[in-house]
This record gives structure tokens, sequence and C-alpha cells, in this order.
DNA sequence: TGGATACTTGACTAATTTGGTCGGGATTCT
DNA sequence: AGAATCCCGACCAAATTAGTCAAGTATCCA
């Protein structure tokens, strides 16, 4: 599993939304500025985030964004998996994205049992783990705060 | 952490020396042929394991490859350090290949602290499984075998 | 009703990476 | 000498990545 620009953008953005969810909206401008994220390009990856149902958006004056379910009803797994595919490093171990792969016998493939292994720890450090639980750390690593748009994510 | 072609074709060929180690040479397209890789990408590929220190060659008639080390003092987090670059998903958590990311504060960033983890368990399924071990797997993995170049790697 | 504001959609682009191929040179064994 | 084998660098097409941009649509407010 490899996170690119757009998958960091993506986490960064639904961490902003997490930490300030209600009923109102974010706009995406606030979000890039805050999070020093090119803004055409979060829109882009907004958009994206919007067709698979992590987030939901209000057009307009007023417009913006805001998580589609609670913080802690969207798991970094899911995310990650939607933007970047297979949270496995090879296609013959994923269960969600599963591709055979050139080896002549995969169920006695040394190197796979290995893969299969590493998987395996890679869900088991991202699953469970919530925007919630994000916000939870946001605020364990800083003090206190007044305003939550000062949040350093 | 994403295995390339590159770096599965690799792990398979070093695999293939491990079970074929000793004082004697396999030839590149035994090699190839075995495990279904293109043979001129394998040159390529071995030359780039050779260049890095892993195996040795020996050129003309009765020319080859073998493992520079014994297969025990050949770890799977070298291999792919070397062939991919970084173990961890983001630059900033990398031990080896840091790089600092957009984030104003590293230090209280909540995602940076996650891939820290995700980190951790992709190197500690990898660190300390050698070439020796999956070795050991193939033949765990396969009942017992008269010639070593049947394995199925 | 008409701006102004903000999201929406889809096309476009430049740079990099990936997965190879190819020709010819250098070595070594017989 | 000749055949087999590794060595080296150039080359290439397709995919991916990280964005940009223009024009459109919805919403609010005066």
């Amino acid at each position: 599993m490899k996170l690119s620009q757009r998958g960091e953008y993506a986490l960064r953005a639904l961490l902003v939304l997490g930490m300030n969810h209600g009923p109102e909206v974010v706009r995406i401008r606030d979000i890039a500025q805050q999070q020093n994220i090119p803004r055409r390009f979060l829109e882009q990856i907004l958009n994206d985030l919007k067709s698979a149902g992590f987030v939901q958006s209000r057009r307009g004056v007023a417009g913006g964004y805001r998580l589609q379910r609670a913080p802690d009803g969207i798991s970094l797994a899911d995310i990650i998996r939607h933007l970047e595919g297979p949270l496995a490093p090879v296609g013959c171990v994923s269960v969600n994205y599963y591709q055979r792969c050139s080896c002549p016998d995969e169920a006695k493939c040394a190197i796979r049992s290995v893969m299969q292994e590493v998987r395996d720890a890679i869900v088991g450090a991202l699953e469970g783990v919530t925007v919630s639980h994000l916000c939870d750390r946001v605020r364990d690593l800083q003090g206190p705060m007044d305003n939550p748009l000062d949040y350093i994510i």
C-alpha cells in the first residue's frame, strides 16, 4: 500500500470535515487553504469522495461539504481502498481486488505466503481506525483549543 | 508498500537462487523459463541486484548467477527497500527514505501517527524474513522432492 | 430578477513510472 | 576460433500521477 498525494489530500480533507462535523457545511476553499492543497485538485478529489458516498455537498452561496455518515462510520481502510485500490502489496493476496499472478501454483507460493502476512499486518493497522479515531488523535496530540478550525491536521 | 512486477520478478529470481544455493551458478535463461519471466527483463533486474550486492555473476559459457551472501543473510526488507524504495506508505514516516510532507506540523499530525503504525506493521512482517526462510516455506508448502529445480516457487 | 458564490463535469496536459525490447560488446569455456 | 553467457546503454509504448482549466448548474440574497 502506497499513499499517493491525492490520497493524502483526501484523508486530510476528510479529517477536517470530521473535526467540523455537524449539520453545517465546509467550503472547499477553506479546506484547501487550511491544508495547503491546490483548490482545483481538491475539487476533483472531493467530487470523487462524494460519488463514493463518503461526503455530501451543498451548492450555492452557503455551499460546501460535510461527511455523509458519522465520523465513526467511516474507516480509513475503506477510504484508502477506494482511493488507492488494494491494501495488499500484491494482487494475489488481495481480498477486495484479487488478481491472479503469474507464478505456477499460488497455493504453494512462498512469496505469496509472506505477502499474505504483510497484507494482514496492513489491514490490521488500518481496519477499525475511523475518522472519529483520527479526530481523537488530533485532540490528543494537541492541547485544548478554542476554534475548531485552528486544529493542525 | 506496493510490489511492482519488477520487484516480484526479483524476489522470485532470488528465491530460485536461494533454492539452488551453492558454489555453482544458475543461468538467467533457466530462471526465466522456470518462473515465466521475460528473459531480457530479467537480465536487467539481475544486473541491478548484482550492483546492489545481492547476487554475483559469472560470464561465459558456464556463466550464471548465484547469491552473493548466504540465503540467511539476505532479508526481504532489504531487497524490497532497494527495489521499490520506502516500505512506509508515506514518506514522512519512512526511516530509510524520509521525506517531509506538506502538513503544517508533523509531530502533531494524526494521519502521520496512523501511518507510522502501518509502517511498523509492514516492517514487522518483513524484517527478519530472509531468503533462507523463504526457502523453508517452499519446502514446507510442498512435499519432498527429488530435483531441486522442480520446486514451484 | 439578477448577481455573486460555490459546487459539477469533463477535457486537457506535462512529467514520471512501469514494463518491457533491442543491439551489440565483453568474457569465458571447449 | 566459436559458441554460450553475461553486460550495458539506449530505446519505447502505455499507464499513472498531479494537476489545470473552462464552462455549466444550483442556491442564496438583495
